[in-house]
DNA sequence: GTCAACAAAAATATCGACATTCGTTATTCG
DNA sequence: CGAATAACGAATGTCGATATTTTTGTTGAC
């Protein structure tokens, strides 16, 4: 059903890189995320959605609707109902007459994310346990065999690998609680974890990512998959815990910075500063 | 500083009517929010919400556009922005080329929320307890002594009454966690409350407010005084399993539909019907 | 009588122009 | 020289018209 990328990779070798499909470089996501997209705001969602939970958009910066309008090709209106929904995950703030920000980032609130997380987690992955079934199983197991394809190793310093480990993490965390059907608390658990993906890039980006993470979650794995509840939940809750610890270390401003040296793809100038004056003043 | 009601009431009973302003009286709302909202969103953004919490829009109906811009006098864009800010309180669904949606009603959400609240609200509490200075006692202390001045047995039947009550109630209860610092905590166990007055309203509708409530608000109130948090947290907890089981006797067919006999303002028909085809028919 | 394709109608989503407000800089007055 | 003020520019918020999509209603064939 995707006859476009026939002819591309021929390969033979025994265990190439983990097929690398460009998840998300600027272009290619464009594209693909405007086709199945059912309407321009949905686009325009994920695609801030992405931005901000990578760091492209600056935590704390201001979201100037008219610069973004341009950037994304849409209307103001539809841009702005985008921003709204992305209020709805507690990604972006709006107020009265100043318009939409970035939520700022801090340790303290990520203490307070980790400390939510362990207990939605938990909650949803009880639930999953206890409900899951081959399918879930299933799941589980290919997502986390699909996480352990990337040599982690060869992660840390590659961007594009960077984002396929982010994702396939990802994916793999959403089918530990697949089988959780409360709706409520898969919100909140999304909520928080998107919210923690923040930071857990941010992490990648400043330490790199810890060796044990592999073995943590194999252990996640079994422990859910032999249906050991409390085990699985001790060790999410210590694989949580993990993640905090990684970021603890740094002095506030620098975690309130956001990931450095990145250049902002999407976003006008760095902070909260206007874009200069300069260009093409006439006085 | 409100010089406006000056000769209103001078009357000099031992203990009148308790001061009953028309707390969203149909019109006196419009005016008033429509004066105090920096935007017409946010105007629109809390009219809406008002009338989802009450039941005045029906749970799971529609919500179109059209008809509502012109109902409450606004623009289709921004009553769509007010609508997708309205999802991040998960009292509204969007989907796709779908529209916007009353997040629907049942008994099984019902426990969910009260299960969730009962983390929340605690945790909240406890923290609340632990940091709350003089203003916060202050601010409990004031807000029972008006939800207290209400008599119960005159409020079942009187709507005017019936909103008053619901009013204060949620003041209480905002009150005893105001030194709650924790945003995430906030904000979650806001988004609970919200939802979870849907079925407070509902409940007073269908049976009536029950008449320990205030002995079960008083006892709450002297526990989180006396810094007692276990106490606190255990009364809390039960005042929300017995609002819950207030409910819990109705069929679920009755809970989805809400508030029976509302003559549903701002909303079009019952559900997801068309408003009738006869009027201006040209055929 | 049931189903399917087609046409009409309604509702959603999208747009760009316009009005209003806010922050900044320049100016004036004490 | 400093503080308050006024004009400017930029960004937000507001609007109604238009394009697309979904739904409804009807006709016709099997």
């Amino acid at each position: 059903m995707r006859p476009e990328r026939a002819k591309s990779m021929s390969g033979s070798m025994s265990r190439p890189e983990p097929s690398i499909k460009p998840v998300e470089m600027p272009e290619a996501t464009d594209r693909r995320s405007r086709r199945d997209a059912k309407t321009l705001i949905e686009y325009a969602y994920k695609r801030l959605k992405t931005n901000v939970i990578r760091g492209h958009l600056a935590p704390g910066s201001k979201l100037r609707i008219e610069f973004l309008r341009k950037e994304y090709g849409v209307a103001s209106s539809t841009l702005r109902e985008a921003l709204s929904l992305l209020v709805a995950d507690s990604l972006v703030t709006v107020e009265g007459q100043q318009g939409f920000r970035v939520v700022p980032m801090s340790i303290e609130d990520f203490r307070e994310i980790s400390s939510l997380r362990k207990m939605m987690e938990t909650r949803a992955l009880r639930e999953a346990i206890a409900n899951g079934d081959d399918d879930w199983e299933a799941g589980v197991v290919g997502a986390f065999h699909k996480l352990n394809l990337i040599d982690l190793k060869r992660v840390n310093g590659s961007e594009a690998l960077v984002d396929v480990y982010n994702e396939r993490n990802h994916a793999f965390h959403e089918a530990l609680v697949a089988a959780c059907r409360s709706p409520w608390v898969r919100r909140f658990r999304s909520m928080l974890y998107d919210n923690s993906r923040r930071y857990g890039h941010l992490s990648v980006a400043k330490v790199g990512i810890r060796m044990s993470v592999q073995s943590e979650h194999r252990a996640i794995m079994e422990a859910a998959l032999a249906r050991d509840v409390e085990l699985a939940c001790r060790l999410i809750e210590e694989h949580i815990d993990l993640g905090l610890r990684g970021l603890a270390q740094f002095p506030p401003e620098e975690i309130a910075a956001g990931i450095p040296n990145l250049p902002t793809r999407g976003a006008p100038a760095a902070s909260g500063r206007r874009p200069g004056k300069g260009a093409a003043g006439r006085s």
